[in-house]
DNA sequence: TAGGGGCTTGCATACGTATTCATTATTTAT
DNA sequence: ATAAATAATGAATACGTATGCAAGCCCCTA
């Protein structure tokens, strides 16, 4: 009679044997003939080993294609090395740029992307709970909506996250934006000073802070300089949307001479649309966007725009949040990165005085 | 005397209490006056629990603040429940669509992405390491580089891939494309019987499979029909490869009347090229692209186009690669699917006869 | 009333790696 | 030469969850 405990094992894991071709550092170990703990030494680099055993153990290892288990020794370190991004709309042509870089500055420094995306109508919270469940080192949270409620579920988690051209309102977390009240502000100047008469503004979606910040920059600075009644039209940081809204300006008994657009997209489809109705760019028209996407310099839009400082704004946001995670109590800051205006044919614009 | 079994612990490991704000199934299972067992039956619900126990596990839970372990649980399970994803150039238009849409319909089927980009020059292998190291349940592959080793050597290491509109010539593996040889002798029958005379075709990077497969069908069709000589420039699936390579062939002595791009934004390229050498499109030069990224549908452009069927494409991906992971050694098999010719203003087409 | 079947639940252990502590071999200092 | 410090390794255990097995309980049938 054998004893209960070295003999009966749960029929669902597989034998020593027969695991499968899953290698772990236990057949190494055998293999090579050391400990499990020295393979384990040999790949983490952890500690020290001798020359001569790490070379017979990569030897093994090589031989049985062994790699090291991520996900088990995320469970033994409490660190998985993931950071989770939350997006929407990767399709609007600015953020397949901004999550590329991202992608690239973490894997360079040794981090993977553990990607999720939502719809813009959609609320994050329910995609949040599957990323803090996969235990991620860190979040970054671009364009998407968030309540509150969101990042303070994950504050409470004591996940760091930082938010990306976003902030929240009443709620201190940790933000890298492009400072978009001064991009308003330098277009309010540039379309004044250039002797514009009627002026125009096509929003982005309401609830976004970026263009809430744009406009407030754009109206406020030309309050300052005693122009009011500036024309509104609703957008949504769509082509489509800017399409249309620019045709209905075009339409008013008195038609805007320029247009400041939230962004490049909106921008685009508002040249279109003006050009479409016959109404020549910049000649009868100046149009402004918002980002610097690559399209905007196709000869078709030349577009003139405020640059975000994408490379700028995705190394601090990186810095700050990897930052965060080895001292997760340091102070939650806001960083703010100045843009600057790019100067190209879609607007008439009087040439720089400097 | 305290036996050491009892007394040591390892101090890099938090003792029970002071576990920081960790909290896990066995907290639960101890307020909630049940065992660890149960609380993860609750959880899994891949068992049966009475309903009250059910109830007051679930209570317990939410009043901790306890989210299951994903990381624990791949370990257990040898699932991870997450899908990589392997891409270069998330930027080039289309790719941020398939990406969105791969990611949405990951999520819907309850797996998570993690996301590896590559520049487009460098290799997948060192990559596609990473990807294998954590475990991921399936892989799929877009428009990388790859080399026959990378796929072989996922291949050994049992984890299912799938190819999407890439395949890898001598290798046995899960692929689903466009049918790009159709697609270009669709555009090739377009051309000759709309009585264009000088076609010429812009290629894309030299290494994707797309591009040889575009150029094959177009030039084999045109040559069934007696047509030969078609002009060729290199481009690189970019909008100023496009420019370039469409100036370079407009300064010809004989320059052609139709250009056949391999893919959208090349077209795009070209078509601003023509436009800025004072050529109308599409009286003087009829320019098709391949893809049908949103921006086609602009009116700067209006591109005629073949049409990728993506969310076929991605639909038939995903469950290609999820039926692998079940089984896996269900045979790898190649899906084509046919694109479609989509006309639009870009191009002086014969109107269709059906 | 005894035995059998179905629910619930707990115990013990596995998943693969990292690390502490202890042990042994080796080098250095005195 | 001897003590002390150092290096190299192994044994044991923890990370948090899932699950096979066994035990307990209730209800039904014969």
């Amino acid at each position: 009679m054998t004893t209960h405990k070295n003999i009966s094992r749960p029929l669902h894991k597989l034998s020593d044997s027969d695991n499968g071709l899953r290698v772990t550092s236990v057949n190494v170990a055998r293999r090579a003939g050391v400990s499990q703990s020295t393979v384990s030494r040999v790949f983490s680099a952890s500690d020290t080993v001798a020359e001569e055993t790490v070379q017979r153990v990569r030897k093994v290892a090589k031989q049985l294609g062994y790699k090291p288990n991520a996900i088990a020794r995320s469970l033994s370190n409490r660190r998985t090395d993931m950071i989770g991004i939350l997006m929407s709309e990767i399709t609007s042509p600015f953020y397949p740029y901004v999550l590329e870089k991202f992608s690239q500055r973490l894997h360079e420094l040794g981090k993977r992307v553990l990607l999720f995306t939502t719809s813009p109508k959609e609320d994050a919270d329910h995609v949040l709970q599957y990323a803090l469940q996969y235990q991620v080192d860190g979040l970054i949270l671009a364009n998407i909506t968030l309540t509150s409620a969101v990042v303070r579920e994950s504050i409470k988690y004591k996940t760091p996250l930082v938010l990306f051209n976003r902030y929240v309102k009443g709620v201190q977390a940790r933000s890298v934006t492009c400072d978009n009240v001064a991009g308003g502000r330098m277009v309010a100047d540039a379309l004044l000073d250039s002797g514009h008469k009627a002026l125009a503004y096509i929003a982005g979606r309401p609830e976004a802070s970026t263009h809430v910040d744009r406009e407030a920059g754009f109206i406020n600075r030309l309050a300052e300089r005693g122009y009011t009644g500036v024309l509104r039209e609703q957008g949504y940081y769509t082509y489509e949307s800017g399409y249309e809204a620019c045709r209905r300006l075009l339409k008013l008994a008195q038609p805007p001479d320029a247009i400041f657009c939230a962004n490049d997209i909106t921008a685009m489809g508002a040249i279109d649309a003006a050009r479409d109705l016959g109404v020549k760019i910049p000649e009868q028209l100046s149009v402004i966007g918002f980002d610097d996407i690559p399209a905007a310099t196709w000869s078709a839009y030349s577009l003139t725009t405020v640059r975000q400082p994408v490379n700028q704004m995705i190394e601090a946001c990186v810095s700050v949040l990897l930052e965060s995670v080895e001292r997760p109590n340091s102070k939650p800051m806001a960083q703010v990165i100045p843009g600057e205006l790019i100067r190209r044919g879609s607007a008439r614009l009087a040439t720089t005085l400097d």
